[in-house]
DNA sequence: GCGAAAATGATAACGATTATCGTTCCTGCG
DNA sequence: CGCAGGAACGATAATCGTTATCATTTTCGC
């Protein structure tokens, strides 16, 4: 079960490659122009890579799944005024001792973090006045 | 601007009687009981709350969105397996002094915190044999 | 009380994701 | 080497959470 099918194999491939996060479909948009595969595969993939913990995702505020390799341990500031996300340049829990894996039974893949507010243009805006 | 629409504050009400993130759905499903209220409008008042700081998200591994007000600053332990998710007793940023808001422009109103991996249960499942 | 503007509720529309199903690919065996 | 069984695949239909639409109601300033 060590990561076994093409399809699979292909779509980390793709996923390593990418600087950024991406959706599924923009997935699905890249590969096809590759080779021949079909959106439900890529769904299924991401899927199994997901629970084999080699896949994390978060939402954005639009709504869409965002996918990426676990190895870009990566996170962000995201506007809720414009929706924009500004990555962090390191991890803030990188090195921290009280982390959940150290005390508990459950076993740790990899986290996701991020921070809601406003960024500095849309602070301006919303000032009163 | 401060928290107006009588649809906003009863949204706001109910999410604080919540002891645990509550899908829009859901909310709907609750406040109907009580009021004439329509889904649309508790989409647009958890919308708004979002933009104010006031409230805060996270989408399942099912895919469902599920809300709570910001005060209660709860993180999780999902499984990737059977999609539980187990609360933590404390957020492990508590008190850290490396977070954005002290360096950069970003206005930061809160943050999401979630590991993933396997629960014991699902460890021992996988398990190879 | 009156009118403009904002908010609401019901429902249609949308879009991302998942289920379905017939086909293809792979593997082991005769 | 051909064939059977099972897993994976691709195309598309179905699903479901969310958003847009629009007619109606409520809210406020005057």
């Amino acid at each position: 079960m060590t990561q076994c099918t093409p399809a699979q194999t292909a779509v980390l491939n793709t996923l390593r490659q990418q600087s950024q996060p991406i959706s599924a479909q923009a997935l699905h948009g890249l590969m096809r122009t590759q080779q021949r595969i079909g959106l439900a595969t890529i769904y299924r993939a991401l899927d199994t890579l997901k629970r084999l913990g080699q896949v994390q995702h978060r939402t954005t505020l639009a709504g869409e799944t965002l996918y990426n390799v676990v190895e870009q341990d990566q996170h962000y500031l995201t506007c809720l005024h414009c929706g924009q996300s500004f990555p962090l340049e390191a991890c803030p829990l990188k090195g921290l001792k009280l982390l959940p894996q150290s005390s508990s039974s459950f076993a740790v893949y990899y986290h996701t973090l991020e921070f809601f507010g406003l960024c500095q243009p849309c602070q301006v805006e919303a000032e009163p006045g």
